[in-house]
DNA sequence: CTCCTTGCAAACCGTTTGCAATCGA
DNA sequence: TCGATTGCAAACGGTTTGCAAGGAG
């Protein structure tokens, strides 16, 4: 796994601080995209101390460190954050049961292929959110 | 042009109001996404005494009747409204000079088909929002 | 004449910020 | 030590809501 958070955070001039590390392993153990409150839950079940304005601070400076990312996946208007994935990636969110996956693949490097040849556009960010049914809710 | 706002609202039980007809002859006319409050702005200068919760309430009737689509673009965290399409479309943000174009075409097509074969994924709403250069700002 | 719809003002809620105290390097 | 970082509480900005007055059908 790529050199860890306080290497990282150090060689970039920052600190390593309780809070900070707490949100990160809670990133890093999270089984899918979590919210600043649903992080802030988990981080105070180890710490209660820490406040949410510095969960959101640590988030921010772990996504402008490329560390984390950020998306809007339309279930409510709240963000949602995960660990940064070196590929594209794109989410499926089922309306039904309301599931929610990521996945990296060959999609995304289709539509940036696209864009290039039929829209002269160079893509930099390729967000992709698409909500439908899930194998699963279909299958019915 | 489908039939007018009024009919289709009066069809489903709605009344045809000064504020609804201003909201929607705004984005018929609108040449890009509009925040709430640029659509505020211009219904006021036809009216001034229509109220920013009464664009709310028309935007999100519209909404739910498939007149119009909500976006999220990223440029800022305020929703962007423009009258529904038929077709699917996508969105390229320009991360320079900001411009928003979206299209139509077989790029979402695409992208059902592989989520269905790839991913057994039954695509309802593809919401694809690209950030990058559009091909004024990457010439050069 | 109904009761749907509006304007108004206040509530909401996720997120950000100013500030003095704290703590990592 | 000393400035980066925190907790706290208040501000913020887009959006929603309760309510009495107003207007469409």
């Amino acid at each position: 796994m790529a050199s860890d958070v306080g290497t990282i955070l150090r060689d970039r001039g920052y600190r390593l601080t309780s809070p900070r590390w707490l949100v990160w392993s809670v990133l890093r153990s999270a089984e899918s995209h979590l919210t600043a409150e649903e992080i802030a839950t988990r981080v105070n079940e180890a710490d209660p101390s820490v406040n949410l304005s510095s969960i959101y601070r640590s988030l921010t400076l772990f996504e402008e460190l490329d560390l984390v990312r950020r998306s809007h996946l339309g279930i409510d208007e709240s963000a949602r954050w995960e660990i940064a994935h070196a590929d594209d990636e794109f989410h499926l969110v089922c309306g039904r049961c309301g599931s929610v996956t990521h996945h990296v693949g060959e999609l995304v490097e289709e539509i940036r292929t696209h864009l290039g040849a039929h829209h002269g556009f160079t893509a930099n960010s390729v967000d992709l959110v698409v909500t439908g049914l899930c194998p699963d809710c279909s299958a019915d």
